[in-house]
RNA sequence: UAAAGCAGCCGGAUAAUCGCGCAGAAAUGUGAGGAAAGUCCGUGCAUUCAAGGACAGGCCGCCGGAGAAACUCCGGACGACGUGAGUCGGUGGAAAGGACCACAGAAAUGUCGAAUUUUGGCUAGUGCGCCGCGUGAGUGCCAUAAGGCACGAACCCAGCACGACCAGGUGAGGAAAACCACGCUUUUCCGAACCGCCAAUAAUUCGAGGCGUUAAACUUAACGCCGAGACUGCCGAUGGAUUUUAUAUCACAGGCGAUGGUGCAACGGUGAGUUAAGAGCUUCACCAGUGGUAUCGAGAGGUAUCAGCUAGGCAACCCCCGGUCGAAUGCAAGAUUAAAUCGAAGGUUAUAAAGGCUGUCCGCCCACUUCGGAAAAAUCGCUAGAGUUUGCGGGUAACCGCAUUCCCAGACAGAUGAUUAUCUAGAAACAGAACACGGCUUAUGAACUGCUUUAUAAA
RNA sequence: GCGGAAGUAAUUCAGUGGUAGAAUGCAACCUUCCCAAGGUUGACGUCGCGGGUUCGAGUCCCGUCUUCCGCU
């Protein structure tokens, strides 16, 4: 889990990022991006898998699981580009994505992140 | 040894690196389950409403006990299944009444028709088909890893038209819509009441049919009664006919419904007696049900005995009986603080309309009431409880009592994770708290333990 | 978290406890010089799944799975 600055919350700022509609797509993970960064506060960071994916809980959990941590470890080794200019970041897991291991999603990820103009 | 039955145990461990929620000033502590699941029952808790009355309605259903309660648990009774250990059971009433029992069968619980009363009903259908990010076989194009795009029969379907026939018609009054027309207008819909028709049930009456008795005298009358009943079936006592006068024959009257057949089911069953053959025979014996009595048991019920009553199934169809339930909404309940507030409709004299009294009606209440949209922040509720561990006592058990011990998740885009190595078992199943608790149901990996039964072998 | 509805042929839908149906599609044949239309015939079904009640269950009761919708 990432801490309480990089998470984003609150119903209005996925709206409003969702509405910009800025996407990429790769390995069953779709990536969603805001608008542009006006002061210095830290990229919030959002992770979403519906329940139309699976029914079982345990199972959507794991995919955020890691998704997450595949985004932690990029934060801290300072990998993560051109993708920190933006408010605010969404990645969404798809059913294609269910099942995968850590390395293939961590590949996924990375290359979503480093994709960014 | 093999095959079964019942019960129990466990729900990964260790190390390294990088992380998260909550508490705390910090150090540090602590952080998913046996089912957290399904939401199938039942509670607590919270808010709103509840003058009163009537009628509906839901749920439960062998007995005793436990429990806050339960479609809960324990022990027992009865029934069914199993060689057995055991397992399963929504298990009151069919003698209050109604419905249903296909096919087969003579017949499925009782003749047929009409009238009156009562209750219910009085259009089915066919064709064409709006809308729709409705469902969508199939087809084409692009891509060929997944897939994407387009067309699209048919169905659903607002409505429109036609309308057979087994009977519908008149219509006070009310509502909505239309207008060069504002009307004692037209159209559509609802509809009290009346007339008529159809169907059903019960009661009554009448008729038809059948049987018996009596009378007349040869097909009628009077009185009484009425569940049906196939076969070239069985019988031929009684009455009759025939002529061969008999121990005969008769698709004659009549007696019988045993037997055969149908079916899930045929009016308790089996055997004997009686008889012309038989039976439903106030005949006898045994078995089953039912009722009475005695006795055992706390009771469900068991046992014995007497009566001689015999009653089809279905209540997991309506219903009856007994018991029980204030209703609605669910912690996104709700409380506090802060901020913000647009539109439409009806009423504003009274009535009416609308709204509330949270199943319906009567009845009562209200003067600001209803409907829709937008925007949504923090704190509390929130976890010490029908709690956990261990021991003792009571009880067959469920469970209860006493003592002791412990504090054991509390988020709000939502924490308990990732990687690597070793091990059990070269790959750990099912599965993630969202107010809490008690059950039920379902999902689930590997290994192990105890008791019991049956079969085989040996001693 | 709470509430509601549905599951029947390849598809869309009927179905009063008693032999599972309609339309379209599919297949074969007829018709035509050929195709379409039309006509005739046929294959199509574990009534989502598992129990129970009943003589008999798509229908009644219980459990379970899947899908869809609504409220917040």
């Amino acid at each position: 889990m990432l801490p309480k600055q990089y998470r984003l919350k609150n119903r209005s700022a996925f709206k409003a990022t969702y509405r910009v509609k800025n996407s990429f797509h790769k390995g069953g993970i779709s990536l969603f991006i805001g608008i542009l960064k006006k002061d210095d506060s830290p990229t919030k960071v959002g992770f979403v898998v519906s329940k139309k994916v699976h029914k079982r809980a345990v199972k959507r959990n794991r995919l955020k699981r890691l998704m997450r941590e595949s985004y932690r470890l990029l934060l801290k080794e300072n990998n993560l580009g051109n993708s920190q200019k933006y408010l605010s970041l969404i990645f969404v897991g798809t059913d294609k994505a269910l099942g995968k291991s850590f390395k293939e999603i961590n590949a996924s990820i990375k290359k979503l992140v480093q994709g960014v103009q």
